[in-house]
DNA sequence: ACACCGTGTCCAATATATTTTACATCACGT
DNA sequence: ACGTGATGTAAAATATATTGGACACGGTGT
């Protein structure tokens, strides 16, 4: 689960969304802002359930904000 | 993250992809075999990672596998 | 200058996901 | 009948996600 791209997108997302902030959009999903900033900074990968409240939070899918890098070099 | 609905789905993708067997979907995406069983039996909801490692061996999307809108109804 | 506000970060604690080991059952082939 | 493979389950242990509190920093407004 890869980082920059995430946050941007997240960001994005949060800034097309009436400039919604980080403390608005962890009420709006019910995590703390904490969370928000490790997931949008990629310090963890959030639980499928998480993802897909931030999803209906944008109305898009999960593959919209979120992706899979197959580990950064790996093989 | 409710279960039946997505147990009948990886059930089904699980055979479609020639027979794959709960101990071969596990390898395939880096788990062990109870991991498999308790998500299917929706034990608890796996990390965004897992799903979409999931998703990706059967060639689909999350959103073809696992659901987050309570399920409407089993049948 | 000061007082917010949004953000980033650190840390200890709690919750949840995942592993490991083990055992039970059911179906199948021999 | 026996053995084997696929599945379900359960406990304790480990790993990871999430919390709650605190503190810091840059920007903005007064």
């Amino acid at each position: 689960m890869k980082g920059s791209a995430v946050k941007k997108r997240i960001r994005r997302f949060r800034f097309d969304n009436a400039e919604m902030t980080q403390k608005d959009l962890a009420g709006r999903v019910g995590v703390t802002r904490q969370t928000i900033v490790a997931i949008e900074n990629a310090k963890y990968s959030p639980t499928l359930e998480l993802a897909f409240k931030i999803a209906a939070v944008f109305e898009v899918g999960i593959d919209d904000i979120f992706e899979y890098a197959p580990e950064p070099n790996e093989n």
